[in-house]
DNA sequence: TACGTGGATAGGAATGTATCCTATTTAGGA
DNA sequence: TCCTAAATAGGATACATTCCTATCCACGTA
């Protein structure tokens, strides 16, 4: 598997302390070394595989641990989710060429449509990975209910 | 909740019909309930929300059925699913702008960059649903690996 | 229309993922 | 170095998904 070069994986361990600072939280071994697993990684492991990858240098690191320093990063904006957040899988029977707007925080599913977005000119390096069967564009924002509990804390 | 005209929702069904016709599975009546359901419905349920809306109507059905059943819509081409299929979540610690490649049948999922990617329109409508924080590409395909695995068979 | 058969379902058991709980440990300021 | 609030370990729990198998039924055939 390849690997983030270390150089570059050393810059964004960087930027995590600094935010880490700035955040006011403590930082442990374990948000370290997590964070370092999933900055060298660049086949966007699972919690699970993060701690696997750890077990062997830190055998008592917990499962608790790792889920709970991922959703960390991910509040301070170090770390992204692929696809909506903490739900179970979602399924689309929509036939027509669409996109998608996923609410970050509750996992909300809109379909939008865009002539433009549907002919998008993909590279040609991507077809180094396999083969394209389709194209869409998913728009990453904090749904109007969301916004509004915000709000009112 | 919004709904799909009925007239579009009996036109997917029909497709439905014929597409198992040709692959030459059953028409149960638990099939045509459930994806009459996710075909309905425009927020992208999960299985055991399609087990839920179902339930009152049909008191027996079992959570087996609904999850072998949306697979199979998926395998019929159908249904969709959001994200990366079947997997647990998946962390990305890479803080430049960049899409995905994600394989259908495994999960992988890799980066690419696109200069021209980064900069999409988004329609004014999609601000209807809420902020929008980030946009990104997913490309959808079948990678080297399970491409190879298929012609092994 | 009735029959037979292989595919499909129900329901509970098993597996796996993610979170909760709490006693203990530790980072980092005083 | 000491103190304290924050963080962790590890087991318990909750929930999502799949597996197992006896029973049922869609649909081709007569």
């Amino acid at each position: 598997m390849f690997k983030v070069e270390s150089q570059e994986v050393d810059r964004r361990i960087e930027l995590f302390k600094q935010a880490a600072k700035a955040a006011g939280i403590k930082l442990t071994h374990q948000r370290i070394e997590i964070f370092r697993e999933v900055a060298s990684s660049v086949d966007h492991p699972s919690a699970e595989a993060v701690h696997k990858a750890l077990s062997p240098r830190m055998p008592t690191l917990s499962h608790d641990t790792v889920y709970r320093t991922l959703w960390l990063l991910t509040d301070l904006g170090m770390v992204s989710t692929l696809g909506p957040k903490r739900e179970s899988i979602r399924f689309d029977a929509n036939p027509e060429p669409h996109h998608h707007y996923v609410c970050l925080r509750c996992g909300l599913a809109r379909d939008f449509k865009s002539s433009e977005l549907n002919e998008l000119r993909i590279p040609e390096a991507v077809s180094e990975f396999g083969s394209i069967n389709a194209t869409q564009v998913e728009v990453h924002g904090i749904c109007k209910d969301c916004l509004q509990k915000q709000q009112d804390n």
